[in-house]
DNA sequence: GCCTCGATTGACT
DNA sequence: GTCAATCGAGGCA
């Protein structure tokens, strides 16, 4: 069983790549299910919850304000548990995607992706390039703009890299 | 159909 | 620090 915070780290460092640009992984946050105040499970039954409780690998766009908010599922079907991308580093192309919604943005990741398997044809990709993110790097803090949080911290993002989002840049430094 | 709110961002005081 | 833009989903009638 993968729970959600386990992948949200083991995420951190990876490559993502979409329509030809690639970008580093550096933020991240885990969702629970119904027993999550923040997580769109404990708010009923929705378009999202019901794509949370599908298999792993699965991506999940979600709308809010005008933006768009890139998740993976990572729970086996049946758990609504989900990871969201919070910022990634650009590789091999310029643009900010240092916050969820800019990042679906600068990608042009749509809702069409909704529902479909990364690692597949005309989909997203998702690699290891044996860029190991040691512990000590990882920085662990409580969620951003979520109102009712949990106990625990469950952001993940590697410290020191300037391509955090800005409210945890300018929080942190 | 109408109202409210949000896993946000950027502009402004 | 505050606040508005802006739109899909949920709650209610």
């Amino acid at each position: 069983m993968r729970k959600p915070d386990v992948v949200a780290k083991e995420l951190l460092g990876k490559i993502i790549m979409f329509r030809g640009k690639k970008a580093r992984i550096v933020e991240t946050e885990a969702y629970f299910d119904e027993k999550d105040p923040a997580s769109r499970a404990s708010k009923g039954e929705n378009k999202v919850h019901k794509m949370m409780k599908e298999e792993a690998g699965k991506i999940l766009v979600y709308n809010v304000h005008k933006y768009k908010m890139l998740n993976f599922v990572c729970e086996k079907k049946g758990e609504a548990n989900a990871v969201l991308i919070r910022a990634l580093e650009p590789l091999n192309f310029k643009g900010r995607c240092n916050g969820p919604g800019l990042l679906t943005e600068c990608l042009k990741i749509s809702d069409v992706l909704h529902g479909k398997f990364i690692n597949k044809k005309g989909s997203i990709y998702v690699f290891d390039d044996n860029f190991n993110v040691e512990d000590s790097r990882i920085e662990r803090d409580f969620r951003i703009g979520v109102v009712k949080d949990l106990e625990e911290p469950l952001r993940f993002f590697i410290k020191g890299n300037n391509h955090v989002s800005r409210k945890a840049y300018n929080k942190r430094l």
